[in-house]
DNA sequence: AAATAACCGAGACGGTACGTCTGGTCTTTTT
DNA sequence: AAAAAGACCAGACGTACCGTCTCGGTTATTT
């Protein structure tokens, strides 16, 4: 992910070179409070007044942050948009439980519970997103970016369960993680997600359809 | 659906007054060719530039178009995509065949050859139209109608397989076309939408899945 | 305010063409009432809101007239100013009196007072028409024939004095009557119209200047 | 006069609030180039097309200027023309002369050369810009501030010929110069301005009226 | 300590599209 | 045939954002 942040070259996360910790170029480095402040701000204009009110001047406003500033981070409102769902997935843990069932029902609610209004709210900008992404192809790619980073939680999961045998044999699993994923998916672009009590019923149903798609292929 | 008509109201169906059978207004009506010149020049600037290069101002000029008439017919850019989409759909014809399998078969290819590029290219037109349904709900009500006019068909398709024993026992018939429909949206949005040649691998696949989901509720 | 409601109000004005004044029966012939609603709808609507919601469409609304027949006879804005003027100045009656003093009064008072907001309310009028004047020369003429028309009532004026002798020797009677004309004038331009029981020092002042100017030329 | 350049106002005197003494960069400043190109623009369209064609969109255009920025600094077209003359005003010189005859010859042909289209062609903007202020309370104001000026030149010369002995005893000053200006105004506004070979006799003429007026209150 | 380089806030700039309004013309129905 | 009602094309209006740029001022490194 981390789009835009790639014009700030070696960006020392947690220290990957440590003891070499020395600078390349002199100056000013990048204020960790502007970051923050600008996302906060977007999140805010966001919940306020919809995604219609989220524009770059009045992000900037908000955050006391100069446009330039803004535009040299986040060149687009997409940018934005992906910062914030990046920031909420950081806390998304990779879900271990029992078995197939408990693991898929963990990680479908953490899911859903990030999208929705009531969890982290992230549902919506993701449908703008993928909008946006018809007509941004960099915006397209961050995310098929995104959703591999789903994907191999999900096929995790999967392989852990086939190891224990818990799925039919010969499944593939390339299209049982897309029809995992379809469900929820879908009912969020229509606006119809299901309350985190619902989810254990929806694994149920998926299961059961994974059980009649087996031994094809 | 016919959002953008609702102005027009009624226009005098049956004599309502017998005897005294007088319009309501006088005047000029509304101008046909100038609302086939309108979708027109829709479509023409999609294909021709994307999505971003739709601009209300753009479709008035080339249309040859007053704004005034434009604004006063499609009061957002969504109502002329859903313009757009049900003038496409209209051609549309509810599949009739031998089974269950050949009716999805067709309904499906159907759906996507309208959506696809290569096709009637509606695609992207949806997507956008679903994503600026978050902030505009004249447009989600819009949606609602246009998804349930699938939806109708599709009923009926299960229904005449329920009567002919096709579908296992007890088989939620809701739930089922959630299935169905997610699976294809799901790849519309992320834009990988199968060719026509596919479509009868996933109804199959599909199809295996409503087995297993049987018998559930 | 009852302005420009009667249109259907008794059409018989004093019959202008005796005998060539039937038509047939069929269709409507341009009607006084109209003329009448439509300059009563003007006065309305700058009374009420200022020059700046004079609109022909509004006009035309107002008194319940159709667009075509007010382009038809006032084709301009202007058009419609004059209108009001002409018909305002209708009353204006020329004044007779025992000398040029007293007959100028007269005149400057019913002029101001016709001017005047308190008045007529003409003064806004005139000056707007003025204004406009540049860039239209048809409204040009038209003020030049208005301006004519007080020119002969003040030539007669001060035709009769001189001829009584109340006038010096000598006197440019034209450029007399610029001089008379212009202060007038310029308090209408600048705003500071005089109060009626001023106009008879104003005409006091000038009475002198036309003195001091005598024997000239 | 300075209108249309209140928002640069006066930047930060002495620290106002001494403790939370904040910053004090304020950005860009105003481009004087911009500000000419408008004007000229302004100037260059009236002359070409008349006061009709003068349109915010095309000086925009026309001055490469974003129209944000014209409307900034100019909110309506009478402060475009307001600008044109102020502009052209800085030429005009304090007129000094032998006596009064001299220095008041001087000052009207250098005000009706001002005025004439052979000469600043200033004349017809002003008539609009009179004409305009009827509906714009801010104009009035500004033409109020701008007659002011002709005006305390007008007055140094009356005081400077009065200290001479020039002028009858006990003339009223003020109304002497309401008199010598509203005869050049009056032919202004009436498309008859003098030739400047005519100021000189017009001038005669006010003096004698001014004679006459001697003595009066 | 001085010079340098990159950052920052503020905001003016040239542009473009917005959605509204008005000007005139043309069409349809009524009188 | 003239008039009402009103839809139409055209385009200016004033506003809001866009993304770029310039202006002073602020840190931090390098010399």
């Amino acid at each position: 992910m981390d789009l835009g942040k790639e014009k700030h070259g070696s960006p020392q996360g947690p220290a990957e070179i440590s003891g070499d910790d020395r600078r390349s170029s002199v100056g000013a480095r990048r204020s960790e409070a502007t970051e923050a402040a600008i996302l906060d701000a977007t999140a805010a204009l966001i919940a306020e007044s919809g995604y219609g009110a989220l524009t770059m001047e009045a992000v900037a406003k908000r955050a006391r942050a100069g446009k330039a500033t803004l535009y040299r981070w986040w060149p687009t409102k997409a940018h934005l948009l992906l910062g914030l769902i990046s920031r909420a997935k950081g806390a998304m843990p990779p879900p271990r439980g029992a078995g197939l069932r408990e693991e898929l029902v963990a990680y479908m609610t953490d899911m859903v519970t990030l999208w929705r209004t009531d969890g982290g709210g992230m549902g919506p900008l993701i449908r703008q997103c993928y909008a946006e992404s018809w007509s941004n192809p960099e915006l397209a790619l961050a995310l098929q970016e995104e959703r591999r980073a789903r994907w191999t939680m999900l096929t995790e999961i999967l392989e852990r369960a086939e190891a224990r045998g818990e799925l039919p044999h010969g499944l593939d699993l390339s299209r049982a993680k897309d029809f995992l994923m379809s469900w929820p998916f879908y009912r969020l672009m229509t606006d119809r997600l299901p309350r985190p009590e619902e989810v254990a019923q929806m694994v149920e149903d998926s299961l059961s359809g994974l059980q009649g798609m087996a031994g094809q292929r």
